[in-house]
RNA sequence: GCGGCCGUCGUCUAGCCUGGUCUAGGACAUCGGCCUCCCGAGCCGGUGACCCGGGUUCGAAUCCCGGCGGCCGCACCA
């Protein structure tokens, strides 16, 4: 599946700094799934998500968390990970399909009571019972193995303790709403907001970024009164956006449904205000900030046997690519009371925020907008991934670049080196900037093109006479010359988004 | 996790069938130098690989087995 795109990017990440498999160049057997950043996605990552920060958690008045990957137990025995994700699986020898082995023997044998046992009885019983595959009617089965997507781990010296790497940062979020909700002095809806590292030991990582074991995710809680949802204000704003859609009913088809905000509170589809604004932020995220296409971007719904155990709705906010198709890039649930109410059933602890509007304490409703900061990291380098000819360029959006902007001495003239070496100084105060003196001029030019830097600085021989550079832009290999003493400025207004012309004279 | 195909410098590859001239060759990239007044130019030089482990053999990149990883399909993706 992988195309010549997408072979290109994963090449040209790993060559140039911005993540690569981990491990792998010094351990063989070291297991998929498992990937770093370098230097470029580093810098790169961080932009990215302080981006969300600025667009998401400023404007929306979130309070950010930050909570630690291991958990105890009991957090996913409440939120029903822990059931949810321990399957017991058998193989069918001839066709291979997998099954639930209480499933088979429910369905069979007309057993019940089963969760108790062990995989041996369970093994034993199928052969009892003659249990035949659904699918091909075949009854012979591997013996059943233990599927778990949750790391287990064992917490002190007892090894009594069982804990877990978070699958996601909610439940964190979620067992801290009361402390949080005082601490931004009764707020509701309460919005919180997490980055941080989640775990899931997949069977078959694939796609490089795509579906990894150790991940980033952004995610954002909602708690809020549902009597109560409180967004007229904020509604308003979206009111006329047009959400992009491919309902459960439209899958056949195929066909984006696409409906204002107004016309998908009004069908009901998107149940309320509240979640009816955050599908509107979000599309508006992806598309105005991170920028991708409009028309590479949509709302999959997921049916009723598709949906997590948490989820009344889910849409997931997808992206579209050539090499990878439809790809989950932010995944939208809201989760109703299910995760409140599960600690408060296992912890005896009373979970609930004070409403101002009702005088009282309610059970919050959550609702939760999660983004899979790798994924999204890939498919920006993947939809911006330009050949033209011999030229490679990143057009990615110029505040997401890695490096903001590289100066170079035209040629290796001592007088010249060391003016442009003043320069850069001057620039690492306020950008991330990059000094380069290696080969030709356009070799250094390319190298920038290829890592997506939005502006270069070149400093020639009219530099000495009258203070003045060159800056070229990336997308359109364009120059104009300006000032040194307005280089900040213009480079600033640059990756703002103003268009080169504006910032100083054109080049011949 | 199952099945098919595959695994040589960073990348693409020569070599493998027919074991020894392979201290593994080339191109591009990368690094250093020279040159260069604006787009991977040129010249010189350098770093750099047989996925890991075991077996067969006097001798293994080459043959055999196992592991790991990659691609594709199935399954999985709460």
């Amino acid at each position: 599946m992988f195309t010549m795109a997408l072979d290109e990017v994963m090449e040209m990440a790993a060559r140039r700094g911005f993540f690569w498999q981990g491990f792998r160049d010094v351990y063989s057997d070291a297991p998929a799934g498992l990937w770093v950043y370098g230097p470029l996605g580093v810098k790169m990552k961080n932009k990215v998500i302080e981006l969300w920060r600025e667009k998401i958690v400023r404007r929306e008045e979130g309070v950010e968390l930050d909570s630690t990957c291991i958990s105890p137990g009991s957090v996913f025995e409440a939120s029903g990970h822990t059931k949810h994700f321990n399957d017991k699986l058998v193989e069918c020898l001839k066709c291979h399909r997998r099954h639930r082995a209480d499933m088979l023997l429910e369905e069979q044998a007309g057993l019940t009571g089963l969760e108790g046992l062990s995989e041996e009885e369970l093994y034993k019983l199928i052969v009892e019972k003659m249990v035949k595959c659904p699918y091909c009617g075949s009854s012979e089965f591997s013996e059943v193995r233990r599927f778990n997507l949750m790391f287990e781990m064992r917490i002190g010296a007892t090894g009594k303790d069982i804990a877990y790497l978070r699958p996601e940062t909610t439940q964190s979020s979620v067992v801290e709403i009361r402390r949080l909700q005082q601490i931004a002095r009764n707020k509701l809806p309460l919005v919180i907001c997490q980055v941080g590292k989640a775990f899931r030991n997949e069977i078959s990582p694939r796609h490089g970024l795509i579906r990894t074991r150790e991940f980033n995710m952004a995610e954002v809680q909602i708690f809020f009164d549902p009597e109560y949802p409180d967004y007229d204000n904020k509604f308003e704003s979206v009111r006329k956006y047009r959400l992009r859609f491919l309902p459960a009913y439209a899958r056949e088809a195929g066909e984006v449904v696409e409906m204002t905000c107004e016309e998908a509170l009004e069908e009901g589809y998107t149940i309320n205000k509240l979640v009816t604004y955050w599908l509107a932020l979000y599309q508006k995220l992806m598309t105005e900030d991170y920028g991708f296409p409009l028309e590479k971007v949509r709302y999959y719904e997921l049916n009723e046997h598709e949906r997590a155990h948490y989820a009344r709705a889910h849409w997931d906010l997808q992206i579209y690519s050539e090499d990878l198709g439809w790809v989950e890039v932010v995944n939208n649930a809201y989760r109703t009371d299910h995760d409140v109410i599960g600690h408060s059933r296992l912890s005896g602890r009373e979970l609930k925020l004070y409403s101002e509007k009702r005088k009282q304490s309610i059970v919050p409703h959550m609702y939760e907008p999660s983004i899979g900061i790798d994924r999204l990291i890939l498919h920006l380098l993947l939809l911006n991934y330009r050949r033209e000819g011999e030229r490679v360029v990143e057009k990615l959006p110029r505040r997401l670049a890695p490096i903001d902007v590289a100066v170079f001495p035209l040629v290796n003239k001592p007088e010249l080196i060391k003016a442009a070496s003043e320069i850069y100084g001057t620039l690492l105060e306020d950008f991330e900037a990059f000094y380069d003196e290696s080969g030709s001029i356009g070799r250094r030019y390319r190298r920038m093109d290829e890592i997506g830097t939005p502006v270069c600085v070149t400093v020639d021989y009219q530099t000495l006479e009258d203070k003045t550079v060159t800056l070229r832009d990336r997308d359109t290999m364009a120059q104009v010359r300006v000032h040194v003493d307005e280089l900040k400025t213009a480079i600033k207004r640059f990756i703002a988004g103003e268009p080169l012309e504006k910032l100083g004279t054109p080049m011949g």
